[in-house]
DNA sequence: GTCTATACGGTGATAGAC
DNA sequence: GTCTATCACCGTATAGAC
């Protein structure tokens, strides 16, 4: 596994866990057994690893989600399985997915690195808005919005308590919604 | 008003901005005319001033919340008001309440500072849940915490955008929800 | 690609004068 | 209560050797 590969898995784990802000270079150094002048080898700035990382990011959950809903025809199936995503991303952990913590962090965030998480939830909204729409939903793009900050919301309730039943009562609620 | 009182004022907007983390006593001394040295005669560590904002912040929120309710009689809309009081808070700078934002830093939070965060938002999801146990929801603690999951990511969604759009977009789904 | 060495500002925090 | 002065640290970032 190449260097750059390296260095965004542990920073895709410690940024979704404390944040962009509370993540150093030294700490991730230290952890691939580096210094942390290497670093900046491969990425010059911490907003180019941050953008660089929200983007990989997007791309491996853009990507995932096609694979896993190229055979689904039913949009309301298609949407079950995006939450499925977001469920599995949480993980044992309860870690917070990228977005949602960058999200909140977004005001202090360099520009580049906020840019890749407005693109990034753009995505996300743009695909969930089209199935919304294929169900006939009168605003399917407020119906997307809501979606996404429901599960954000319920990651972060999650993380904060230690256990997935904030996210798994969200979830819930989608499924019976979809039902209607 | 005092000094401390005035702290507390300047750390809420700050925090509720860019987070925990990313507030310094120098910026907060800064902008009170003063130094930092003497934030530390109120408050002698950060974590100090960070539970003492938490602790207010919710005695308000709880204060406001009964004050606002005590006249009303039908569960549905003592939920609205609730929701009500987050939109408020929201404002027009689209600042994120402070258990959103406290909450995803929460792992990286000095104990003094989660622990008040979590009182806080039990706090909340206790109210929440009278509320709709009242109502004979099924699960009333699942669907309190629903609830505050969807308004907190709604404030971040909102807050990303720098547009109200998605906030009103949940409290749609809400209203709808309780007329059901 | 990774190292050592280093620059330099920011950060929480303390001691002691006023 | 607020000040000055100072501390020890941590942060990003750079230069140049290997």
């Amino acid at each position: 596994m190449d260097s750059v590969t390296r260095i965004l898995n542990i920073a895709e784990v410690r940024m979704r866990r404390v944040g962009y802000n509370a993540v150093s270079f030294r700490d991730i150094a230290a952890e691939m057994g580096i210094k942390s002048a290497s670093l900046h080898y491969h990425f010059p700035k911490k907003e180019n690893l941050g953008a660089a990382l929200v983007q990989r990011y997007s791309e491996n959950f853009m990507a995932l989600l096609n694979t896993r809903t190229d055979s689904i025809t039913d949009p309301a199936e298609k949407i079950a399985a995006f939450t499925r995503i977001y469920r599995d991303s949480l993980g044992e952990n309860q870690m917070i997915c990228l977005c949602a913590m960058l999200g909140a962090e977004n005001s202090s965030l360099p520009d580049g690195v906020s840019t890749e998480v407005r693109a990034a939830i753009a995505d996300q909204i743009n695909w969930l808005a089209r199935q919304y729409q294929a169900i006939g939903q009168a605003d399917p793009v407020a119906a997307a919005q809501t979606m996404i900050a429901l599960l954000q919301g319920a990651m972060i309730q999650s993380g904060l308590y230690g256990n997935a039943d904030p996210f798994r009562a969200a979830e819930k609620q989608i499924a019976s919604s979809l039902n209607c």
